[in-house]
DNA sequence: GTCTATAACACGATAGAC
DNA sequence: GTCTATCGTGTTATAGAC
């Protein structure tokens, strides 16, 4: 949105790919994914951005400001995805199978969202932390829907739906823990057991 | 060890149950854990404390130092609470039910090992972070070799025994995540599901 | 929209008195 | 073993030229 384009030709190369705002992002999507919120400086993420700070506070009002704007894309995108994942299948096994792997998929892509979500929560300011905590209860509710949809009909018998889905979601966080590309297994791989895993702690524990 | 005592008195105090070293590594273990090693200030700990950073470095020689040194304390913990738990009971079923149930109980008195193992060790030095990778193998083969014993009897048959150990381990370490000391269920009870969540998940996925 | 320069302050660490 | 004082550097953020 935006993009006043100041120049004439209106060429249909469809958004150029690697906007500044986008590398920006991506710089810090990267950097805070892999030390942490407060490791990072914004020098650091300037410079992987190739910009300068002065530049860098053009597109966000403060270090809070860019993780916030960042972390919001990309609960977008995950949210956006599980509930079309979850809106799959017919049966609620095949509708959280579904919501499994594409969250498994999403983890290697996004991973940000969910390995940032510890401690430093706890860094932030109480308004961003409150919204990030809302951002994340709506992309839990898919994950609650779908599972008490298989509870009403049967296929699932959880001793505890709520600690179900919370130790669903953390198996499913984990694999950004230790998955390597050239690792034993393929991510799809690694997705389908997981999703088994998903269900056979539905169905007995 | 080491401690020369240089007064006289050799009274039958037996160590008193907080020593300066003993605050110290509380203090830090309680603010590492909530807020990530790189967003805790050296300053704040001695505060928390009750010393001065002068006195602080008395104890550790850096502030990566006082980490590792407490990672280790808290290493040495967990590992012996899971080896005794590993060694308890007569059925692979029994003894990784105990697994994890020391485990949950441990994650909550000692979650700084297990909240400090993802971008905080891409923040520390290389020597330090081979230290405490290879701690937490020696942990997880404890869990290995329970599966493994399982796998033999036929009392498990998980898809992939290395994935459904990094599930469980996974699951266990999310309660510290949300367990509230005031929530639905006490800690006894999450620790109980839990297992039953993990040995559905070894029998069927 | 990008830059340079810098303000204002916190950081980890050290020296040396007691 | 604990303290005060401080060094050098890094931090987030801002001002203002272009």
């Amino acid at each position: 949105m935006k993009r006043t384009g100041g120049s004439a030709k209106n060429v249909d190369v469809a958004e150029p790919p690697s906007s500044t705002e986008q590398r920006l992002m991506e710089a810090a999507g990267a950097l805070f994914a892999s030390k942490g919120y407060s490791a990072v400086g914004i020098r650091e993420i300037a410079r992987e951005a190739g910009l300068t700070i002065g530049s860098l506070y053009h597109y966000a009002s403060s270090k809070e400001d860019l993780f916030l704007k960042l972390m919001r894309r990309n609960y977008a995108r995950v949210t956006a995805r599980a509930r079309e994942a979850a809106a799959t299948g017919s049966t609620p096994a095949e509708r959280l199978a579904n919501l499994v792997r594409a969250h498994v998929l999403a983890e290697v892509s996004d991973s940000e969202v969910w390995r940032l979500n510890r401690s430093e929560l706890e860094v932030i300011s109480p308004e961003a932390r409150a919204e990030l905590v809302a951002l994340r209860d709506e992309f839990e509710q898919i994950w609650r829907r779908v599972i008490e949809d298989g509870v009403a009909d049967g296929s699932f018998a959880p001793e505890d739906p709520v600690l179900a889905r919370f130790s669903i979601i953390q198996m499913c966080n984990g694999v950004a823990l230790w998955y390597r590309p050239d690792g034993r297994l393929t991510l799809d791989e690694i997705s389908d057991v997981i999703s088994r895993q998903a269900l056979a702690l539905l169905r007995a524990g």
